[in-house]
DNA sequence: TGTACATCAGTGAACGCGCGTTCACTGATGTAC
DNA sequence: TGTACATCAGTGAACGCGCGTTCACTGATGTAC
């Protein structure tokens, strides 16, 4: 009857191929919307088109598999801060083309929250033992991660003598904590219910503040 | 046989009495080591000394039981805020004293974050269509939930002259961003494996990046 | 070029788990007379 | 003060759910000769 048979008429071909690599895809479908929970390894296989023992061959277990979704939301989250940094329009002063990178960056990153709210939600639900500090994980194009490319926007900044030298040290704490904290609480928090106005508002003064206090 | 016999034994008259705060109580401490997903229905009322759908007496659900979990939450967090800043020594200047309960209301925050991470997970767990802004919410002892004491911090800065009125407005989303973001991060996100000494200084650095940009 | 065989990448059935929720029930309590 | 009865607050059994994981298996692939 085979199974060949049934197999053939949806194209998949008994052997995969590229099994491990369709059910990453899946699983970030499945992350999208809302979240890590939804990451499940029937689901992935089913819609890998495969039973869900399939998955056992190229995952560990469902742990394996949630790894590889987070380090891919947070690459996307890398890949849209880059996007929106290199969107900037030239800007002769190097002072103000450092600080117009730190904004775009602040806001590329609460836009990744509320935009991909599932994906976002993800890349933070790291799996212990995995650091964005490791090179490798959570990469961009140019293989760094937000944490990174928070670094370079902030290092433009004492650069162009926009900042002194004296006070970059932790300055990605503060510029990572304030934006972080405004996405969640703007996503899950208790300012979910703010206007698109509202918002905006909130957005430009938390990197005014953050702009102002560094 | 009795499961009076049975129920005197271990003390609990068949009318419990109070058994919807006893099974509340319970949830919270299923919730105090990790977070508002082992707040589980079952478990609270095996706790309490009950068949499980002895529950269903008290909550129309295992949502509304987790919806008054968070409330408590969030009210200890108000009062450890409370706490925190009716510790501070007085101080004469109106103006330095306010920038003392500023920092007191953020280190309080983070400290909650870290010592009741369960208890920070829970109160941010919010089922949509509860706001901290609505009275009667989240509140501490005199009423007040972390986002009202933290406009009292920032108004008494301004009354205080230590900053000036212009720049109250939206001041609390860039001071909370800062603070539960630092708290999210270093609790749940990639900076989880600072040391001590390291989370002292985020800390610093966030607290002084916000009160120069306030 | 053909064949034997090891290995790889799938299959389907099954297990155990704990959960939320519903059902029909019964013992305890409180109230009207 | 006693009694009938409504109501309240529990009980225990059962259902269905989807999950992660394991088992023994088999068809497809690739390689040595």
């Amino acid at each position: 009857m085979s199974m060949l048979a049934i197999v053939d008429t949806v194209n998949i071909p008994y052997h995969h191929g590229r099994l491990g690599e369709a059910l990453v895809e899946a699983a970030i479908e499945l992350a999208r919307p809302r979240g890590p929970d939804d990451v499940v390894l029937r689901a992935a296989s089913r819609i890998a088109g495969v039973s869900h023992n399939a998955a056992y061959r190229h995952f560990a277990d469902r742990d394996s598999l949630l790894r590889a979704v987070c380090e891919q939301c947070m690459t996307r989250l890398a890949l849209l801060i880059e996007t929106r940094v290199d969107e900037l329009p030239a800007d002769a002063d190097p002072a103000l083309a450092a600080w117009a990178r730190l904004y775009a960056t602040g806001r590329a990153y609460v836009e990744f929250a509320l935009s991909e709210p599932g994906w976002f939600r993800t890349a933070f639900a790291v799996p212990r033992g995995v650091s964005l500090f490791d090179p490798g994980e959570g990469v961009g194009s140019g293989g760094l991660g937000p944490y990174q490319l928070l670094g370079e926007a902030l290092d433009g900044l004492v650069e162009s003598g926009a900042v002194g030298p004296d006070r970059r040290p932790g300055a990605e704490y503060a510029a990572w904590s304030a934006v972080h904290g405004l996405s969640t609480l703007l996503l899950d928090g208790p300012l979910r219910d703010l206007s698109e106005a509202e918002r905006a508002q909130a957005l430009d003064k938390v990197l005014a503040v953050v702009a102002g206090g560094l």
